[in-house]
DNA sequence: CACTCTACCTGTGCGC
DNA sequence: TGCGCACAGGTAGAGT
């Protein structure tokens, strides 16, 4: 599941790729799933044919792709989310189709902007204005200011795990990372923030981070079957029953928000 | 407000 | 070998 690490990544490859996709014109939009556009697919259609690929951003997990008229100056943004299984390839034109390609985008210089996405549960939605997106997030996993991490933390008496998925508190956070954070910071899922003392708020803070940056570092999380080029070495996520990389004791799982938790239950102390 | 449940999806991996 | 089924999870929205 991309979450901000994995989603940096797929920014930093269309950024770099050989053939930039900045400037690129959309020649032709296919839709190959009807449920994959929120909102109406003919607007779609007509308002990316033709224009032009100006800049990309992300907040959370979260991209955006501005682009404009051929002739003028009028930006529009398309949203994307890659939810639980998407994937974006820039592609040479004639390279074979995925089977569960969503979106394809056909650019000029013989290239392809394709999403595909075998659970479906991604999204693509135009927007006039990013913020209508990210006026429901919190800030961005990336750019945390930690003083203000920290007073936002102290007043929350939610348990830690929830509070962590919870993309308007911190954007960017998905299952996975949630857990590598908590266990970095020798906390328990369900500890309550506003029970934490000082010295474990900060880090919190910390753990939040520098776990997200040194996945972003290492483009992402290295998962079985999961992700393809992340390195990050996940230490208790999906790791049940496995010795604790710190005291041996066996990770365990359970289930907290919904969510596969997984923790060590001796380095994790908790405070309810 | 805080929390839980459900719908949306389909590939995977288990038990029988 | 193959069938059926539970399971995985991000988000929105409804319900407690």
């Amino acid at each position: 599941m991309p979450e901000l690490p994995e989603v940096e990544s797929v920014l930093r490859c269309l950024r770099d790729a050989p053939i930039s996709i900045i400037g690129r014109t959309v020649l032709k939009v296919n839709i190959l799933r009807e449920n994959v556009i929120t909102g109406d697919q003919q607007q779609f259609v007509s308002a990316l044919t033709g224009s032009v690929f100006k800049e990309i951003r992300r907040h959370g997990k979260y991209l955006f792709f501005r682009f404009t008229e051929s002739c003028g100056t009028k930006s529009v943004w398309m949203m994307l989310h890659l939810r639980m299984t998407g994937k974006l390839f820039l592609v040479p034109e004639n390279e074979a189709q995925l089977k569960h390609t969503r979106l394809s985008l056909l650019l000029d210089k013989g290239l392809a902007l394709r999403f595909d996405d075998p659970r479906a549960f991604g999204r693509v939605q135009l927007v006039q204005s990013i913020a209508e997106i990210t006026g429901r997030l919190g800030p961005d996993g990336l750019c945390l200011e930690q003083t203000e991490l920290l007073q936002r933390l102290a007043k929350q008496k939610r348990q830690l795990k929830p509070l962590l998925l919870d993309q308007g508190f911190v954007a960017g956070i998905g299952n996975i990372y949630a857990d590598e954070i908590l266990f970095r910071a020798k906390l328990h899922p369900c500890s309550r923030a506003d029970r934490l003392d000082s010295q474990e708020l900060t880090l919190l803070c910390t753990a939040i981070t520098e776990v997200l940056q040194q996945a972003v570092s290492l483009k992402g999380a290295n998962i079985d079957g999961v992700f393809e080029a992340g390195m990050f070495p996940v230490a208790v996520y999906g790791r049940a029953k496995q010795p604790c990389p710190v005291c041996s004791a066996l990770i365990q799982r359970e289930k907290l928000a919904g969510r596969g938790t997984h923790f060590c239950p001796v380095c994790q102390i908790c405070k309810i």
